[in-house]
DNA sequence: CGAATGCATCGACGTTTGTCAATAGATGGA
DNA sequence: TCCATCTATTGACAAACGTCGATGCATTCG
């Protein structure tokens, strides 16, 4: 594996996070982006966020076996990323289908440079 | 604000981290991941983040003041930060200088693309 | 050498977090 | 209407976390 790629990327100017080593960021800031990176300091949010990515479109009825857990704590981690911006969810029957939200996570990256 | 840039990134393959919409994470992938997350996850630590990055090299003893925290409290936020492979020290006299390390910044925006 | 300085470690504390069983609410099917 | 299914909420509990005072360890300067 040739170690060295280079990409073309898009930068969405103030969707939502301080940049993180441009200047000292302030409280407030550092208090919003640290919400949203606390969000994803979690293995079973991480690989649910993976698993939802994967199917696209995907209800909370279909993560509780992969990912090993209850359903309220399913349940309770879908609430987490949902207030961190993370993912949406849509009441489809007596289903809810969660999707990412991509400009999150750009907005994550263009806050790491 | 125009909203649009493009830019072109260095993708460094292997260094740190699997991505995390490619495919479903592996248990042991997320839990690393998330160690970084999760050390991103708190106001402090992005703030000290940003005052080394701003200043290059900064010792321990410059960081109590704009912090606002005891010496103890810093110390336990650099020794994490080291942990999470995002802060390097090095000892210089009496003082401790801290340095980030930027390979690893670029690995988490790698990892959430 | 002795005093002073910068940092790490330890112990303790209150708070937050991840987890589940139990329960309640909502929706669709028979 | 009644029952089955899917999700959210509540309450409880153990573990992890952020914080600080006290202490110990190096290192530098008189």
């Amino acid at each position: 594996m040739p170690a060295k790629r280079t990409a073309v990327i898009e930068l969405d100017d103030g969707v939502c996070c301080a940049p993180l080593l441009a200047a000292p960021l302030a409280e407030d800031e550092a208090t919003e982006l640290a919400r949203v990176f606390a969000a994803l300091g979690d293995p079973v949010r991480l690989r649910l966020i993976s698993l939802v990515a994967a199917g696209g479109e995907v209800c909370s009825c279909d993560l509780e076996d992969p990912l090993g857990k209850s359903q309220p704590t399913i349940s309770h981690h879908t609430k987490a990323l949902v207030d961190a911006g993370l993912l949406t969810g849509e009441k489809r029957g007596r289903w809810m289908m969660w999707r990412i939200v991509p400009e999150r996570l750009a907005a994550l990256r263009a806050a790491l440079a």
